[in-house]
DNA sequence: AAATCACGCTAACAATTGTTAGCATTTTAT
DNA sequence: ATAAAATGCTAACAATTGTTAGCGTGATTT
């Protein structure tokens, strides 16, 4: 009656996962209530549920569609015969870090609320992440074959690598913060040729 | 009346909040109800509250034990003055990753779920945890004053070494895992030395 | 043997949860 | 202008939440 739903461009529906996809990293999805959400859309509960048809299924969207955005970009760098090894595996890691500075929010849900998905989709979930993990290791081992990257054991490298990039978490709480550029230069340095000088 | 809950070496409470540290990593602190946990006990949910005062002291309990225990440790570490800074930050690491295969539950909830803490106890975490980073930071920043460690930003290296280890999750959920020494000594590699061969 | 304590149970509570029904109003299309 | 669609509201629901009260039984202490 009083209050009206704002949209600057995209759907009702986008303002209201765009507010939960920031609860949800917040105060984590079980803990987020739609009484909650309803309150930061300028909205009553029940409003809701004429955009979304149910809590899950909000974080169904945000966690497919990150995902498939991670898939589209790994397919595209991969399918490049004329890259090394480490060239693909920096410009991965540069890919994450850039969707974890831009897209803070729905990335970071996506990696640490998707256990919350219910099964048809939890299973799914479940199997996508598995394929994509099992991509950079294929990078990596066909990189170790070539004799670019160390003899090391590439699932442990590819955990590594994703687990780092979301730690950018705390880059984001943080008070006095590097900028993304020089944060995204130091963390593919870091991560290709180690803290240790000279080597 | 009926049942006896068991107690091998500690308090029933310490079985209470094993169990508890099992369904808090597992579903997440919210997501785990009390009537969950103590069907996991094998006791009625009112019965728990003869051990424990409440849920949120399960977290407390869970959370500080774990950061007293990394912070004796980095104090130790750090009190020597007769290693070098990659010394020290190969023992902090090697720490972590020992926790996190000997105390797993306990080590990632208290990783994941602090966030669940309610205020005396949240910001008194909060700060533990910013110390415990800056003090790293230290060490690194000591290390690269010395010339043994590349001049990168301190707080993002942190940001790496911590996150990175906490990915110890998905070896644990893997169905081949390599051994754990194997594991501890590939990381250590990675994170010091980079993916990178030779350089 | 008596008294105390530890610890389990059932029942119940108030609050909060996600969600639906039904109705009113505004916006869009005809 | 009128019909249709979109979107908001209030009220209510059944289920689940953490927690307390009160009672009983078995073990331990005196």
């Amino acid at each position: 009656m009083a209050k009206i739903k704002r949209n600057r461009n995209g759907t009702r529906k986008d303002v209201i996962i765009a507010k939960a996809a920031k609860l949800f990293r917040e105060k984590g999805f079980s803990a987020t209530s739609m009484r909650d959400l309803a309150e930061h859309v300028g909205v009553e509960a029940a409003s809701l549920y004429n955009h979304i048809s149910s809590k899950a299924e909000i974080l169904q969207e945000i966690c497919f569609k990150t995902a498939n955005n991670f898939m589209s970009h790994i397919e595209e760098v991969d399918a490049n015969p004329n890259k090394t090894a480490i060239e693909k595996i920096q410009e991965i890691l540069r890919f994450h870090i850039k969707q974890m500075l831009d897209n803070y929010e729905e990335v970071y849900v996506s990696d640490r609320e998707w256990k919350h998905l219910t099964d048809p989709y939890l299973s799914n979930m479940q199997s996508q992440r598995r394929a994509y993990r099992q991509r950079i290791a294929s990078v990596i081992e066909e990189g170790i074959r070539k004799g670019e990257i160390k003899p090391i054991d590439a699932p442990t490298a590819v955990l590594i690598m994703l687990h780092a990039v979301s730690g950018i978490e705390s880059w984001h709480r943080s008070k006095k913060k590097i900028a993304g550029e020089v944060l995204e230069d130091n963390m593919v340095q870091i991560l290709v040729d180690g803290l240790r000088k000279q080597a």
